[in-house]
DNA sequence: ATATAACTGGACATCTTTGTCTAGTTATCC
DNA sequence: GGATAACTAGACAAAGATGTCCAGTTATAT
C-alpha cells in the first residue's frame, strides 16, 4: 500500500523528532531504523531537498530537522519522497467529461482525499507525544547493538595476536 | 497510490458488470478499457482464478460475472489482483511488542484499514447504478465504434457482394 | 470433422524500485 | 594542516511490475 521507501523515510523523521537538538548519523538512524545505509543515505537525500531535514558534514555532523515536529505532518514526508497523486481527470483520457470523474475514479480518488487528510493532519509531534507505552520504532533497547558494538571495539579481524 | 494491475481489474469487471449477461471477450474489454489486451489477460485469469469472473473459450466465449455486481465489492477486486495488506505486526520485527503497533504504524494501518472499509461497502452495483450522466469507463461513445461495428456488423470483407 | 474464435501458459523484454559499492567532498578536531 | 568523521554522487546489481510475443488448447458453428 505504501511504499518501502515512505515507510523507511517517516521511520527517519520520527527518529529525528525524538532525538530532536542532536543531529543523528545516518549510522546511528540506520542503527535505529534498521534501514540499509547506502539506501537510508539517499532517502534522506530526498527529505533533504525538499527541506524537511539538514545535513551537516564532518565531525559531530549528522541529519536533523529543520522545523518543529509540531509543524511536520506524515504527509510532508511522503510527498517529499514518493507523492500521493490525487486523480485529477479521467484515467481513460476522454476529453469530453472534463474534470469530472466517473464512479469508478470518483470512489478511488475519494480513498485517496482520505489518506492525504489524515496523513496531513497528523504531525509528527503527535507521534512521539503518544501516551502509549510502546514508541514508535520500539528502539533504543533491542536493535543493533552487534554491529554497532563490533564497529566501536574496533578490533581488526586480520591483526595478529600481541 | 493503486497499482496499474488494480485499475485494469476494476476497469474491466465494471465493464462485465455493466454488460451483465452477454460474455465479453477480451478483445472487447481491451478496446472499451484500453488495457493492452495480452496484459488483460493475465489480469482476467488473475480475477478468474480468484473466482470472480468466469472464461468461456470458443465462438461466442469471453468473460462474464460469476456474482451479482451488487455482491462484487471493490475491495473482492483489488484483493484478487493486488491484496492491500494491513500491518499486523511491528514492521521493525521487534517481538517485546506482540500485535500492538507503536503511534506510527498505527497510524498508517489505520489508514488502510479506512480504505479497505471504504472498498468493501462498495459494491460494483453501486458504480453503475450512479445516477451521475458520466458512465464509467467513460465509454460507449467514445472508445472503440470502430471496431466494434466492424466486428458486429459482421459482414466478411471478404465476401462477395451479392 | 474442420475451420475458426477465443482463452491459456510460458518465455522474454523493459522499466521502476530497492539495494549495494566506490570514489569523492566537506567539516571538525587536534 | 593532517587525520578522520561524516555526507554526496553516480554507477551498478537484483528484484518486481508491467508489457509483449507466440505456440498451445478448447469450444463452437457449420
Amino acid at each position: 500500500m505504501f511504499s518501502t521507501t515512505t515507510e523507511y523515510a517517516l521511520r527517519s523523521v520520527v527518529l529525528l523528532a525524538m532525538r530532536r537538538g542532536t543531529p543523528q548519523t545516518a549510522q546511528q538512524i540506520a542503527a535505529e531504523t534498521k534501514v540499509p545505509i547506502d539506501y537510508l543515505f539517499k532517502v534522506l537525500q530526498s527529505l533533504s531537498r525538499a527541506g524537511l531535514v539538514q545535513a551537516q558534514r564532518g565531525k559531530n555532523g549528522g541529519f536533523s530537522l529543520l522545523n518543529d515536529p509540531a509543524d511536520i505532518s506524515i504527509y510532508d514526508v511522503v510527498q517529499a519522497v514518493d507523492p500521493i497523486k490525487r486523480i485529477a481527470k479521467c484515467p481513460l483520457g476522454i476529453k469530453e467529461h472534463g474534470v469530472r470523474l466517473c464512479s469508478l475514479h470518483r470512489k478511488l480518488d475519494d480513498a485517496v482525499r482520505h489518506i492525504e487528510e489524515a496523513f496531513s493532519s497528523t504531525k509528527l509531534a503527535d507521534l512521539i507525544d503518544d501516551s502509549s507505552p510502546i514508541r514508535p520504532l520500539c528502539a533504543g533497547d533491542v536493535i543493533a547493538p552487534t554491529k554497532v558494538k563490533l564497529l566501536s571495539t574496533g578490533r581488526d579481524l586480520h591483526a595478529k595476536p600481541i
